[in-house]
RNA sequence: GGGCUGAUAGAUCAGCUUGGAAGAUCGCUACCUUCGCAAGGUAGAGGCCGCGGGUUCAAAUCCCGCUCAGUCCA
């Protein structure tokens, strides 16, 4: 390997400027430097920070300074800066175009997948960019090492090239570095040493240079020219890797490390959050664990950047990351002392991000709402989480580290919070040192691999017209392939108009007509890029189809897809930009959008939601179908565009409706929201923590919606009929969730429930209603009365049983046995309460026996089964309390009866 | 996306292992005590035991779905 980066990395540059290759005596790694003499290789930890206390550069710069300085740098050497919309200079922190992370963790990572593979050309080239990032892996370094950060810029000058260095590769990069570092930031050119490493990550590799300076890497300077392949010839770290198509030249120049080193202070902490230490420090009663109060400072930037680029906290995916950084501050906070909430520092933040990144504080107020959600969660939880500890300490009387992981992993109490209460209580706790992996070991699981299927390059192509024309109806095609199926015949066509499931829309619905024969279509699908069609009937290579499709489900669920931007329009404009399609699903009756949001739907905001939608429909507003490259589109529209995922390859379908959305969709649209005439919200869920759902119908399914919830009213009311009646029809959906709610019950089940609650409450009375609501909840107030009555016990009952009771010659007990009304257990139970009574009472549905305190008599053993079997059943209980049933509840008398001469014979002298 | 919890009175929770009359504490109401308040005492009101199925003579309890909530991990 040492071979092998000595040819990559012997640089005309460094021969010409007099550099030395060396090799570090500590760590064994090449160096080029322009100290001869010098031994290791200056990076740590084989030497330390010399620069503490004593920095170097022209100037003390500000994170600023280092950035202006260095973009205009490269932009003097041909170098492109971009710029987005809403971001502008920089891409978001939540990479939406990527699928395998959550977060953009390095500048490169802005131009993966697409551009690295050479699939789409890059936005600019060369360019430069200076990339804020998010890592969260070192999250116990952070504040303790003196260096790490949860969110740094990492600034990079890019260039792609297609024929190995026609744009530039290693021998300008190094001039570049070198001139930037020397001349921008005046480094002493023999302070700087350029460390040889090979370097490999996300599916590439290459050489690289990282560059030191004080004993402080400030930039790694990486020649990406493999990528992973395993019939690749070179062999790195276990995995074979081939050359890449690109050569592409990926730096990454750490901003806070550069001004740091120009500032010498003690922590990178005090020259990149220098500000905020201050502010925590004022507000701050307890400051002496210093790594909190870093952590603080930094993490709180990070939330700046995640909440205000859209990240809504919940317990997935990247939300969760975000939730996480919340909780720490929210402990770190408490921990302090401050007299000031998460939601103050943050705003502190933005006020401080303002000039330099003025889209963040564009989101302050869902920020702040955002934050007082999480604040008043984490609280409920903590103290939930108290009372569960309070109580098994009572229990226990000591923790053993597996129930410290169940608090954490399933009640989420950080083990330090309960340590805290248990020593109040005298109860020691030890954390184990290796708590962090138990919980790690805990959710390990194997990762099924996904086995990419190969796309078989023998199947035909076909050309998408439904594409061309959104509305084409009818087409003529060849069948290009035919192969027989269980159902029938699967084909491929030339050309078709039959959109294929995918993408949340359901696939086309219709027939062939071959020769006048109908060939109905029972599927159209796409694997790997083919649309088969999946017909009944046979068709042949060669022949010759007229497709036709059925226009009213296509165009049903074409105002059903549109509808769906337009609800997501409607939900951005009332709720805010952190707004963010999490799936849909397309169907012929309704339709479903996911979305996030921190907190369920109130009733008004969906009215309003709804009547946005239904504003946007008659405003006429043109939906413009526009097939863009994607750095255009980028360039345009900016990441709001990837709402529904990211699509591949370069030219991206763009559904653009002015004024209202504007996404990437692969999907069959409307040429005007006209079109759809109206929307109806049908109902808003809440699906997961931070993620809601709204169901909606547009069109011609608002009536069929509207007919069907009638018919349930319909069935709802005759199921009342025989009582009640219900005098006005107004508001039925209203009227409905009313009365599911009361009942608890989903509306398809409200008759069943009904009826069930009529019988049980048994209303004499007739009794007229204005409306179905009020119907209702009268019902289920007398059935409440009835279910009450049934359980109080009546006195009279009782004393008139106590009356009919017969002794038992030869003894003081007496026997009661009687068919009643009331509970059978009460009302014995009543009974008993006195001496010497044995009862054998049936209430309509089971036989109570019963006997007092003083009774030598185990009815359990003795006579409860015996009573259970002549009703065809069983019965159990205790020796002085049984109950009895079976279903031949005409052979109660002769139970009983049975049961009377039982008692008898057992208690007779 | 996966794992783990939970849902019983207005609130916090027992009861579920081993099926057999729905409980405690706080809060609420009335009365006693007091010049008045706090506190104490006595009595009382307040439950579709989340929803739906199944097993059983009998389900808050056992089994299976569903809904809602919490939590951890990727």
């Amino acid at each position: 390997m040492d071979e092998f980066l000595k040819k990559e990395l012997n640089l005309q540059y460094f021969q010409e400027k007099g550099y030395t290759r060396k090799k570090c005596v500590s760590c064994g790694a090449y160096f080029w430097t322009l100290q001869p003499e010098s031994i290791v290789c200056g990076d740590q930890p084989c030497v330390p920070f010399s620069f503490i206390n004593n920095p170097i550069g022209k100037k003390t710069m500000s994170l600023s300074d280092v950035r202006s300085g260095f973009l205009s740098y490269f932009e003097q050497h041909n170098h492109q800066r971009l710029h987005f919309p809403i971001t502008n200079e920089r891409m978001p922190v939540i990479a939406r175009w990527r699928t395998d992370i959550y977060l953009t963790i390095a500048s490169i990572a802005d131009f993966q997948p697409h551009v690295t593979s050479g699939e789409v050309p890059p936005p600019a080239n060369p360019l430069v960019i200076s990339q804020p990032c998010i890592r969260l892996n070192d999250l116990d370094e952070v504040g303790k090492s003196g260096r790490h950060l949860t969110l740094f810029e990492m600034m990079g000058h890019h260039a792609f090239n297609k024929n190995v260095d026609e744009i530039y590769f290693k021998e300008d990069t190094v001039k570049y570095c070198n001139d930037f570092f020397t001349n921008t930031i005046r480094i002493p050119k023999e302070e700087i040493n350029y460390k040889e490493e090979l370097w490999n990550g996300g599916g590439n590799a290459g050489p690289c240079l990282e560059v030191v300076a004080k004993g402080l890497e400030i930039a790694t300077l990486v020649f990406m020219n493999m990528k992973a392949d395993s019939a690749g010839t070179y062999t790195i770290a276990n995995e074979q890797y081939t050359n890449n198509p690109l050569n592409i030249v990926d730096t990454g120049y750490g901003l806070e490390r550069i001004a740091w080193i120009t500032n010498g202070s003690k922590t990178v902490y005090e020259t990149v959050l220098n500000e905020t230490i201050k502010w925590i420090s004022d507000h701050a009663k307890n400051l002496e664990d210093k790594k909190i109060l870093y952590s603080l400072a930094d993490h709180s930037k990070s939330l700046s950047f995640m909440l205000g680029d859209g990240i809504v906290p919940s317990n997935v995916k990247a939300g969760y990351l975000a939730r996480l950084l919340i909780r720490r501050c929210l402990r770190f906070i408490k921990s302090l002392h401050l007299d000031a909430s998460l939601i103050d520092l943050v705003d502190y933040q933005l006020l401080l991000l303002k000039s330099d990144f003025p889209s963040l504080i564009n989101q302050q107020n869902q920020i702040q709402k955002m934050l007082n959600v999480e604040t008043k969660r984490y609280s409920d939880t903590i103290s939930k989480g108290k009372l569960l500890v309070n109580r098994l300490i009572k229990e226990k009387q000591q923790f053993d580290s597996d129930t410290l992981i169940t608090l954490y992993d399933t009640h989420g109490m950080p083990p330090s919070i309960v340590k805290q209460i248990a020593q109040k209580q005298q109860i020691p706790v030890s954390i184990p040192e290796n708590f962090e992996s138990m919980i790690a070991e805990l959710h390990t699981h194997r990762t099924e691999k996904q086995e990419k299927k190969e796309r078989n390059e023998k199947l035909p192509e076909t050309t998408s017209l439904y594409y061309k024309d959104h509305y084409l109806k009818e087409f003529d095609a060849t069948v290009l392939f035919a192969e027989k199926t269980s159902q029938g015949t699967r084909v491929i066509l030339d050309k078709t108009t039959f959109y294929p499931e995918g993408g949340g829309q359901p696939g086309d619905k219709g027939f062939f007509l071959k020769d006048g024969i109908n060939l109905p279509l029972t599927e159209v699908t796409k694997e790997q890029g083919t649309i088969f069609h999946h017909i009944k009937g046979e068709l042949k290579k060669d022949d010759f189809v007229h497709g036709t499709i059925d226009w009213d489900h296509r165009y049903t669920i074409m105002k059903h897809h549109t509808g769906t931007h337009i609800i997501n329009g409607a939900l951005q404009d009332i709720l805010g930009a952190h707004i963010w399609q999490a799936g849909s699903q397309l169907g012929y009756a309704d339709a479903r959008f996911d979305y996030t949001h921190f907190e369920p739907l109130t009733d008004g905001q969906v009215k309003e939601i709804e009547k946005r939608a239904n504003e946007f429909i008659t405003m006429n507003v043109p939906v413009n179908k526009l097939i863009l490259d994607r750095n255009t589109a980028e360039k345009q529209f900016g990441f709001r565009l990837y709402q529904g995922g990211v699509p591949p390859g370069n030219e991206i379908r763009v559904l653009d409706i002015p004024g209202v959305d504007v996404e990437a969709c692969g999907g069959t649209h409307v040429n005007n929201t006209a079109e759809i005439e109206k929307i109806r919200i049908i109902r808003s869920e809440r699906i997961q923590d931070g993620v809601n759902r709204i169901i909606f119908a547009a069109g011609k399914m608002v009536d069929a919606y509207q007919k069907e919830e009638q018919q349930h009213y319909k069935q709802i009311i005759e199921s009342f009929q025989p009582i009640f009646t219900i005098t006005t029809n107004e508001h039925i959906s209203n009227e409905l969730k009313k009365t599911s709610d009361l009942f608890s019950v989903p509306i398809n089940q409200l008759e069943k429930t009904i009826k069930r609650f009529i019988k049980e409450a048994k209303p004499t009375k007739q009794k007229s209603f204005t409306n179905l609501s009020v119907a209702s909840l009268y019902l289920f107030d007398l059935w409440k009365k009835n279910q009450k009555q049934k359980k109080t016990i009546d006195m009279e009952t009782i004393e008139t049983l106590k009356d009919q009771a017969e002794s038992i010659p030869g003894t003081e007990f007496k026997v009661i046995t009687a068919k009643i009304s009331m509970e059978s257990n009460a009302t014995a139970g009543a009974i008993i309460t006195e001496p010497n009574y044995i009862v054998h009472i049936y209430d309509g549905k089971k036989i109570t026996s019963a006997a007092s305190e003083n009774v030598p008599i185990n009815l359990q053993e003795s006579i409860v089964k015996a009573i259970g079997e002549i009703l065809g059943g069983s019965g159990g209980g205790r020796p002085r309390m049984t109950q009895s049933g079976g279903p031949n509840l005409d052979r109660v008398d002769e139970a009983l009866e049975q049961a009377k001469q039982l008692t008898v014979e057992i208690l007779k002298k």
